[in-house]
DNA sequence: CGTCGGGTTGAGTCCATTCAACTTCGGTGG
DNA sequence: CCACCGAAGTTGAATGGACTCAACCCGACG
């Protein structure tokens, strides 16, 4: 039930089974959330993590003039608020953009995990650092790159994060944005997001239809994107 | 001497003697940096992890076409590449945008920081969590907030940080930035980086002379800003 | 069959960029 | 001492990218 999150954390180096077990261990109840709803809502202090086990959820900050900016995407594996273990307040909320099936950590559990496995503690905040990795990408491609190169990227990204979870199908994924929510990880408006989304179909290095996105030529989409996925630490070594 | 690390870890939770003589003896040798060199460079894999004692620094990418974006500004008491530390590769160069004095601290020490000494692994932990949290308000800033909202958000955090720290002046504090350095942090052009700056002093909120920064009107720009220092954690709390 | 949410397209405006000139100021050498 | 130089800051004008407003299409669903 947790291969997703093993296949996360063990693509950076080797996970026990002990340390596997504890993991369980810490896990206490699931639950779904369909589109649009809170796992998690801002300015909470929650008192467990949550895990995603299936669906796509993301993280969000809204303004008072109503402009929402999602931070990041969560797929399935990944703790969309693993941070809020030491950060304690949520500064911001995390929805589901998929019906997600997600479970709990106690964050009373994780700090025993702290206390007491050490190597797992480094893989866990190292789950954390990727995180804050794709976050300075993200910020790179929002101030530096074209908004296709940025379109392009972020689908890269989301193609090799999915891959390592076994989410993708070929070179085909699920992206169950609308092209409104995806605006809103650009940091675009709706109009001129369609348009990007044309561009990158034109030049056919995708096709995008029904929420599914098929990387049609990767070494082009790369190449627009200048994806380079080191920041992903996806390799297997000591930590 | 680690004053400003204490400082930095000291806001979020109680540090003790014996933490500190931790952190003290992870340290190895001091080094200076003048203004444009590299402290760590993009591609490298560090055995340790930099400390700015003085000075300020920052991440930044560089694209194929030159363009450059930073991604976070470093402040004395800031552990610039602690994510290194089990990223193991970097993805990013740092560089002195100040003369600096830093400190390295060995990867080998602070594993053993991890073995034995849960509560600072945690602190340490927390502190890579901040940067997280300030990318994400970064990454709010870039796409949804207006070019002069974000200068002054930018501001705000600046001078917040830097109080922690005791690198303020009364309602002032040293920007040692160019202005063509700043466009690299927004991600705009140097022309109308002086254009949003020209409009910030205009509204009269803040001074900006010889790279010293002066908030005339607190409550008026962070109403500008939209700032809510929630996501520096700067709560004294146990961890 | 009508409605509604999402996607698509066109037109006009505004914001940000580029290119280019000019100023200011500190430093340096004649 | 001052003339010159280069780096940084400032300003204007023209171009182009992104936004808004508005219309229209389309498939899902009642």
């Amino acid at each position: 039930m947790l291969q997703s999150l093993y296949l996360n954390l063990g693509q950076h180096d080797f996970v026990s089974d002990a340390e596997k077990a504890l993991l369980a261990g810490a896990m206490s109840f699931e639950r779904a959330f369909s589109p649009g709803q809170d796992l998690v809502s801002a300015g909470s202090r929650p008192t467990y993590s949550t895990l995603i086990l299936e669906g796509l959820a993301a993280r969000y900050k809204v303004l008072e003039d109503g402009g929402r900016q999602f931070t990041s995407l969560q797929v399935p594996g990944d703790f969309a608020d693993l941070h809020a273990f030491l950060l304690k307040n949520m500064d911001h909320g995390i929805m589901a953009l998929s019906p997600c099936r997600v479970i709990f950590a106690e964050h009373a559990r994780l700090r025993v995990i702290t206390e007491q496995a050490p190597h797992l503690t480094r893989l866990l905040w190292l789950n954390t650092l990727v995180d804050g990795a794709i976050h300075r990408e993200w910020i790179v491609a929002m101030g530096r790159r074209s908004k296709t190169a940025h379109l392009a990227h972020l689908i890269c990204e989301l193609f090799v994060r999915l891959q390592v979870v076994k989410r993708t199908n070929g070179m085909s994924f699920e992206l169950p944005l609308s092209q409104a929510e995806l605006a809103d990880v650009l940091g675009l408006s709706v109009v001129h997001m369609n348009r990007v989304i044309g561009a990158l179909r034109k030049v056919g290095v995708v096709s995008w239809a029904n929420h599914v996105v098929t990387i049609l030529n990767w070494d082009r989409l790369q190449e627009i994107a200048e994806f380079d996925p080191t920041y992903l630490s996806m390799v297997r070594e000591p930590r």
